[in-house]
RNA sequence: GGGCGCUUAGCUCAGUUGGCUAGAGCAUCUCGUUUACACCGAGAGGGUCGGGGGUUCGAAUCCCUCAGCGCCCACCA
């Protein structure tokens, strides 16, 4: 017995255990034992499968992971043991903008060089030797865990087998016209020099200025905006139809000089114009504002691009050209105010702009709040802008998908439950995103990530297209998974959304295209397509899954996952976001040197509800660490004191004792609620249950009572309750579960936990059913307890005996007591002569109590005031108790309405306390 | 501006379709080295369920309203 440690070390068994799991294949679901495998109606093997979201290349394992690590490994394992055949996919993400952003960092601090300097070839050389070294960190982390992931399948959506599909993912989208090349404005980064889609932008509420003007002196009346220097492109001049002061111009076209430069204004009605703000009039720049890009289209008006790429004034405007967006405001506002058309607080524009502006009491620059969009990876303000760029177009109907567009069938998944969302309430989030989702732009020009596979030839004819729009292009295109023949064809030079790679995961990993020909599914792909959860944190739901339910939709017309469950933030202890520059993250890899990595998994799971935030911290853990050791030792307590160490003798199920039959039911029961709770993805109370049963049910009764009655029943019972009890606890706790595994076998012969068969309830049942032991353990632990609390009560030393009396109140509890008199008096209740009556004479000079219809004399213990204060205390607190009872018994509406069990519940309560109150007051009336 | 969530014991959180005297873990207090475990055992205290109103025989739970906190979406030039 003593060669087992006193408290579980989990540093000296963790990786050893994670290697022979690793070793012994299962892992991976062909390896997984055929005759274990559950088969449906129609003879198929049952599969369930996880596609693990893939981590940031660059990142390393923070909370998050391992949370989310620890919710999949336990539905995997859980999944495992009940005999699917079971596979989580691992793998990475190569996270095009932000890796490139680490690079690109990394170079200027140690090189000083920007990518330019290095071009894209050299460029893209450092990046992927700077993922030689990080792409290993993340998936190491990952086993510190215990993921159970099958690694024979990694992937990386960067890699040669992803690249393969993405290309062909893109190809077929062209040809069916789902993807365009169009010109757009786009949230453009003027650092990154990239596109961002529009959850990428973040915004940050500042102050600042807003300008009233007028473009020049023959302009009938001023225009509000923050943003003057943009006014170089307007071709337009909104206003609310409603708005009287401005009717009579709607329609009219002005031809203006503004600041130099000529303009030809429309005066166009929008009724999205709010008349209270500013003038009521708004000049419109379709090139630099997305809903001025709206409105020009709707009014066809000439877009005119003032701003570049680089976040300067663009040729062929003057001596604002070449000059920076905030210089170049400078210089307009300081022209407009030498002009006499800024509104200031000393110059007033003419009577009848003043008038007209009234409505706000405009200044040079009034300070007004707006939000500022930011790029979220570097911060830099965003600037609206027209590009070329890559579209899917979600509305197109597409004949594969029944004349229906993507859009509304990702919508018509949700809907139908097809998919289904854990917790309920982000479905509505799914569906207010999708519902409001525009085409989706997938080209970001960077250069780490998939390029973009087409290539142009261009024609010898150069004209200059003078609107941005997309014309006239003089060039060939073509679009192929590999280049084409033929001279002077150049790539383009954009990658690909990160997303777009990323959202094919759940089949790009399991062999599509290959195992995809002619509409058909075959291999990989067949048999765990679609796979059945994919389980995320709600930050990423519009971001990602709405992604994989766009691409799977294409390209397999099926759902990609049946179930999508989200876990919320962890937050430190203030309920505060954990961040490195706060300092205040807890680190999951020290707590696992610290703690030991069941505990660190079993206090993410325990206390965590699906989809809200959990506030974490290291008492939390530790916690969890103890209860770890409890199961060792509890372990370790049965492996010494049986000699079976696999219970395979029979037991004699005529005579079980009222506590083997109660934790064996105990045991049935925990089986049901474990699986239900597991069933419906609440975690947290499946393994609150078994920790209640672990330690309260079976550690503190049965283990305890097995050291009074020590027989060969309670040894086989105790056998047989530890290993179903391990299997139940191994999805949760995987490493000590396998760990007293192995302690436990009696042959050499290794087996392992993981494809043990989970628990059935048949087994308790069919034991329960047999035995011809008729009475509840309850009654005897409510004597027990009541015991333990007058002794604690009445500060009786430990180690002194006293002596007690119970009235049974009938027959067979005195039997029952009877037959436990043992427990009765040791169960740390220090009882030295115990008598058991049916009933009798009300003892003088005992402590007294009830359970129900038992009655319960202390003698040896004396303390008259003490024993009348409590005892008035408990009549008081029943005859509150029960007056309460009776006025809802004598509410006839009560009577009318309730349903009938909650009547005759009540009426039962009121029996028993009624009884109950009797025998008190009748001591009490004895006694003193 | 629109939407969602949260507010329950000192702390962190459960509380399924309204129906046990509202629960758990941690912390606190008392007692205890009883041969698996002090990372332990026995016992105890602790809550007007954010405020107000309503529906109902009955509300932590449903409705309205107010307040505080958090998140998401959109965005005003």
């Amino acid at each position: 017995m003593f060669e087992i440690p006193k408290a579980y070390n989990p540093k000296e068994t963790e990786d050893k255990i994670y290697m022979a799991w690793e070793k012994s294949g299962f892992f991976n679901p062909d390896n997984l034992p055929g005759e274990n495998i559950k088969k449906d109606k129609n003879g198929e093997e049952e599969t369930y499968t996880i596609v693990l979201p893939p981590p940031n290349i660059t990142s390393k394992l923070h909370l998050g992971h391992a949370a989310m690590l620890a919710i999949e490994d336990l539905l995997i394992r859980y999944h495992r043991m009940k005999g699917y055949r079971t596979l989580w996919i691992p793998g990475t993400d190569h996270a095009a903008i932000a890796t490139q952003n680490v690079v690109e960092k990394k170079l200027l601090k140690e090189e000083k060089l920007t990518r330019h300097d290095l071009g894209r070839e050299e460029f893209l050389k450092k990046v992927w030797e700077y993922l030689e070294k990080t792409q290993a960190v993340i998936l190491n982390q990952t086993k510190k865990m215990g993921a159970s992931l099958d690694w024979s399948r990694e992937a990386f959506t960067l890699d040669k087998q992803r690249e393969k599909a993405v290309r062909k993912m893109f190809v077929e989208m062209y040809k069916a016209g789902v993807i365009y090349r169009g010109e757009r404005i786009v949230n453009w980064c003027p650092r990154c020099q990239s596109t961002l889609a529009d959850d990428e932008v973040e915004y940050k509420e500042q102050k600042t200025k807003l300008h009233t003007f007028k473009y020049s002196k023959d302009f009938p009346f001023a225009i509000a905006t923050t943003r003057p220097e943009t006014k170089l492109g307007d071709t337009a001049v909104a206003v609310n139809p409603k708005d009287k002061r401005y009717q009579k111009y709607i329609g009219k076209v002005y031809e203006v000089d503004f600041c130099g430069i000529k303009l030809k204004l429309k005066i166009i009605a929008d009724r999205h114009v709010e008349m209270d703000f500013g003038t009521g009039a708004l000049g419109v720049t379709p090139a630099h504002s997305m809903a001025d890009w709206q409105m020009a289209e709707e009014n066809n008006l000439e877009i005119i691009k003032v701003i570049n790429e680089d976040g300067k004034i663009r040729n062929g405007f003057g001596d604002y050209s070449g000059k920076p967006v905030l210089e170049a405001r400078e210089m307009i506002v300081k022209r407009l105010k030498e002009n006499g058309l800024l509104k200031t607080s000393e110059t007033e524009l003419s009577s009848e702009i003043s008038e007209l502006s009234s409505v706000s009491d405009v200044s040079e620059g009034e300070e007004i709040k707006n939000n500022l969009s930011l790029c979220y990876r570097c911060g830099t303000a965003i600037e609206p802008l027209p590009s070329k760029q890559w579209f899917i177009n979600v509305n197109k109907k597409l004949e594969r998908l029944g004349n229906k567009s993507l859009k509304e069938k990702a919508i018509e998944a949700a809907k139908n439950k097809s998919i289904e969302f854990i917790p309920e309430r982000f479905e509505k989030r799914y569906l207010d995103w999708m519902e409001n989702l525009h085409d989706w732009c997938i080209s970001r020009q960077i250069w780490f990530g998939h390029r973009i596979p087409v290539w142009y030839r261009k024609s010898n004819n150069n004209t200059i297209v003078q609107s941005m729009r997309l014309k006239k292009e003089n060039q060939e295109i073509y679009v192929g998974i590999e280049p084409p023949k033929g001279e002077g064809w150049i790539q383009d030079e954009d990658s690909l959304d990160t997303w777009f790679s990323s959202g094919m995961w759940t089949f790009s990993t399991l062999g599509w295209p290959d195992n995809f020909k002619d509409n058909k599914k075959s291999g990989d792909l067949k048999k765990f397509h679609p796979t059945q959860v994919l389980e995320t944190g709600y930050e990423i739901l519009t971001l990602w899954v709405s992604r994989m339910v766009i691409m799977s939709l294409f390209a397999l017309k099926e759902i990609p996952f049946e179930n999508v469950y989200l876990h919320g933030m962890l937050l430190d202890k203030h309920g505060k976001k954990m961040s490195k520059s706060k300092r205040n993250g807890i680190d999951p890899l020290e707590m696992i040197d610290k703690f030991g990595t069941d505990a660190v998994r079993l206090s993410l799971l325990i206390g965590n509800t699906p989809g809200n935030d959990v506030r974490f911290s290291e008492e939390k853990i530790e916690g969890q660490r103890n209860f770890v050791n409890k199961l060792w030792n509890i372990s370790r307590f049965i492996i010494a004191n049986c000699e079976l160490r696999i219970a395979n003798c029979e037991l004699d199920y005529k005579n079980l004792s009222a506590i083997d039959l109660w934790i064996l039911k105990k045991m049935l029961n925990l089986i049901f609620n474990v699986n239900h709770y597991l069933m419906n993805y609440n975690f947290s109370a499946a393994g609150e249950k078994l920790r209640e049963f672990s330690w309260n049910d079976f550690a503190d009764w049965y283990l305890e009572a097995s050291k009074i009655e020590n027989n060969k029943q309670k040894e086989i019972i105790s056998n047989i309750i530890l290993q179903d009890l391990l299997r139940l606890w191994h999805p949760f706790i995987p490493f000590v579960t396998e760990a007293i595994w192995r302690e436990i076998q009696e042959t050499d012969e290794q087996k392992f936990l993981i494809i043990e068969k989970w628990p059935i309830q048949d087994k308790y049942k069919k034991i329960i059913e047999k035995t011809e032991t008729a009475y509840y353990f309850e009654p005897v632990m409510d004597v027990i307890k009541s015991i333990r609390s007058a002794r604690a009560e009445y500060k009786i030393e430990p180690s002194k005996k006293i002596n007690a009396v119970i009235y049974a109140g009938n027959k067979d509890e005195k039997e029952l007591f009877e037959s436990q008199s043992d427990l009765i008096k040791n169960l740390r209740t220090g009882i030295d002569k115990l008598e058991i009556k049916e009933k009798g004479e009300k003892i003088k000079d005992a402590v007294y109590s009830v359970v129900g219809n038992i009655e319960i004399y202390l003698t040896g213990v004396i303390d008259k005031e003490k024993e009348k204060k409590n005892l008035e205390k408990e009549i008081n607190n029943l005859e509150k108790y029960l007056s309460r009872i009776e006025n809802k018994l004598n509410n006839k509406n009560f009577i009318a309405n309730a349903p009938k069990e909650i009547i005759d519940k009540e009426k039962e309560k009121y029996q028993e306390n009624t009884t109950k109150l009797e025998k008190l007051k009748k001591k009490s009336e004895f006694a003193f």
